[in-house]
DNA sequence: CATGGTTCCTGCAGGC
DNA sequence: TGCCTGCAGGAACCAT
């Protein structure tokens, strides 16, 4: 499940092999790959030359020597692979761009979550973009004016620091551990917890997601690749997520087990024993 | 405007 | 063995 930093090494790793290559064919393989709003088909960037992988939050965007920019989402099961032009299709390949090098760079999706745009930037960022917060890694990233809007936020802590609107970045995984690392329960209202509390909990979702990138981001369940198809390894560094039933990692000071919660049709997984409302 | 719920999709695990 | 259900999830979209 690709977060922060995941879509960093995917964004890292097409840096390294497409920048400075022509974009010599492209193919689309399935109809959703492409956004609805797409301001033209892929095919518009035959002959282009890659110039820049960027990236805000979990949304990357290739910059060419034209003004069309490729923006893309890995959702949650979305890949880039460089593989030698002509291998055999993957099973859910929806897009692949022949370079000038003999390669080919593959858009591959099992879950169709993810998607391709082609948009236009505006202030140095996709259109389509616009919306989507700094995040955690970003230089400019305000971490005070951060605190402060979440701290005006009725709603529950890991909604709102799931919010792309508010920082960016942040997923499931990395907002359960986060906030196991912060010792703040998940359905504390933002309003409720201290400015202290609040920047503990940023500070450990960049600690978490540093780290994680320096591991090559986290592999639970081998739909997270890189472009070389290689897992990442921070999924045995994981404190909480997928280890319910487990003790707690500082079991030493609460004796507590990791236990599952609803949260908005899905989980979250937390200690009860050290993070309490 | 802020907030919360629903939806899109596929593959796999688990129950019967 | 095979069918069914639930779960995994980001973010656009809709409802309140």
């Amino acid at each position: 499940m690709p977060e922060l930093p995941e879509v960093e090494t995917v964004r890292a790793g097409l840096e390294k092999h497409v920048v400075g290559k022509k974009i010599i064919g492209v193919k689309q393989l399935h109809p959703r790959a492409l956004r609805s709003d797409s301001l033209n088909k892929l095919t518009v960037f035959k002959n282009a030359k890659i110039k820049a992988v960027k990236r805000r939050g979990k949304f990357m965007w290739l910059e060419f020597d034209r003004p069309e920019v490729l923006v893309a989402h890995l959702g949650m099961s979305g890949q880039f692979k460089i593989q030698k032009a002509g291998s055999d299709n993957e099973a859910h390949l929806r897009a692949k761009f022949e370079l000038s090098n003999g390669k080919e760079m593959r858009f591959v999706d099992q879950r169709t979550f993810g998607w391709l745009c082609v948009d236009q930037l505006e202030e140095g960022v996709p259109s389509v973009v616009s919306h989507i917060a700094t995040d955690l890694f970003d230089p400019t990233f305000d971490k005070k004016s951060i605190v402060k809007k979440i701290n005006l936020k009725r709603g529950q802590i890991k909604k709102v620091i799931l919010d792309q609107e508010v920082v960016s970045g942040i997923g499931n995984i990395y907002a359960d551990e986060a906030l196991w690392y912060a010792r703040i329960h998940p359905e504390s209202i933002a309003s409720d917890l201290s400015s202290t509390q609040i920047l503990n909990l940023l500070t450990a979702a960049q600690k978490v997601m540093t780290r994680a990138l320096a591991a090559g981001g986290t592999s639970f369940d081998e739909l997270y690749i890189n472009v070389n198809g290689e897992s990442g390894y921070f999924e045995r560094s994981l404190a909480v997520y997928g280890r319910e039933g487990e003790p707690c990692r500082r079991q030493r000071t609460c004796g507590g087990e990791i236990i599952r919660i609803a949260f908005t049709n899905r989980s979250s997984r937390l200690c009860p024993a050290c993070q309490t409302r």
